[in-house]
DNA sequence: CACTTGACCTGTCCGC
DNA sequence: TGCGGACAGGTCAAGT
């Protein structure tokens, strides 16, 4: 489930909380979740101090003072929260996370049986523990790996990933050449395929075809410029609206501090079967699009199906 | 090569 | 109430 937006909001919440801390002891509970070998975290991750922070498409990248870094991807259930080390607790038993807030959150005690990997982060100069960074994740499907930092964007999957949808470079031209590659599938599935678009998933590709007026079945060969412009603004409209928003909260996601996402209260179609579209009241449909729920108003995004021809 | 489907997981929800 | 099955959706491998 998290996709730009969430990642995003995560990736600055570390650098609020973790940046310029060391890594004094590390824990992990699966091996899928972070397979790096005991020499490997030895040598290259206890002691080292974070540096940086950054993501790309829907991977974090956590920079360490040894030239190496963690590389996380969340996938559907991760997540990353950090816990301030004297606050786990406060008078009321409810966590405090990130600088100290009590924050209402999902999750109730940490670590729980989701949590993945410990780190817990001391003071580079004083050795005092500072805060302990739990990497959950319910399905396991998400990971984190620990990588020379120059390896990074030789990575396949690395190399492969299509232009950040919110960098200037992304230009609506940009985004016609991208889709050239792909003039027969569904305008959805190809917005879904990170090779053609970075960070982009279920959630944001439904709400980005509704503001466009875009039906997701629609092959691309048959988009014209005007609807590819639209669809480009739309894409950074959303994106950054849900950054604003701290992210959606479907049912799992939250950021550093604990906090859910406040998109999908103002989530034009996703999650929103059987309400009015917010422009023409029609009422909003579930399909199947790339084996994906898809969530579309079936008055503004139409699109008639050919006959398939073969 | 372009494109689609299944597998990876676990928790939740729905119908019987 | 219990239980089986469908569903959730990011990504890659395997299939058509």
């Amino acid at each position: 489930m998290p996709e730009l937006p969430e990642v995003e909001t995560v990736k600055r919440g570390l650098e609020k909380f973790v940046i310029g801390l060391s890594v004094r002891q590390v824990s992990s509970d699966n091996v899928k979740s972070f397979p790096n070998n005991e020499d490997e975290i030895k040598q290259f991750l206890l002691g080292a101090s974070i540096t940086k922070v950054s993501r790309r498409a829907k991977l974090i990248i956590i920079e360490l003072s040894t030239n190496y870094s963690l590389i996380i991807h969340l996938k559907m259930t991760g997540q990353l929260v950090f816990v301030g080390i004297d606050k786990h607790k406060s008078n009321d038993n409810t966590i405090r996370f990130g600088g100290g807030h009590p924050t209402k959150s999902l999750i109730k005690e940490l670590p729980d049986k989701s949590t993945r990997v410990i780190l817990t982060l001391k003071s580079t100069e004083n050795n005092v523990n500072v805060g302990i960074l739990y990497f959950n994740d319910q399905r396991k499907f998400g990971w984190m790996r620990l990588l020379p930092t120059s390896a990074i964007k030789e990575l396949q999957f690395y190399k492969k990933y299509g232009p950040e949808p919110l960098e200037n470079g992304f230009t609506a031209e940009i985004l016609k050449q991208r889709l050239r590659s792909r003039l027969r599938s569904a305008i959805k599935a190809v917005l879904l395929d990170q090779s053609v678009i970075a960070g982009l998933g279920n959630i944001y590709v439904d709400e980005s075809l509704w503001l466009a007026n875009i039906h997701p079945l629609k092959p691309v060969y048959l988009l014209n410029d005007q609807e590819i412009t639209f669809l480009h603004r739309a894409i950074q409209e959303v994106l950054s609206d849900s950054i604003a928003k701290g992210g959606s909260t479907d049912r799992n996601y939250i950021d550093v501090e604990g906090k859910v996402g406040q998109y999908l209260l103002t989530a034009k179609v996703f999650r929103r079967q059987g309400k009015p579209c917010y422009r023409c009241d029609q009422l909003i449909v579930k399909l199947k699009v790339a084996s994906r729920g898809t969530h579309i108003c079936p008055s503004c995004q139409t699109y008639i199906a050919e006959v398939p021809n073969r």
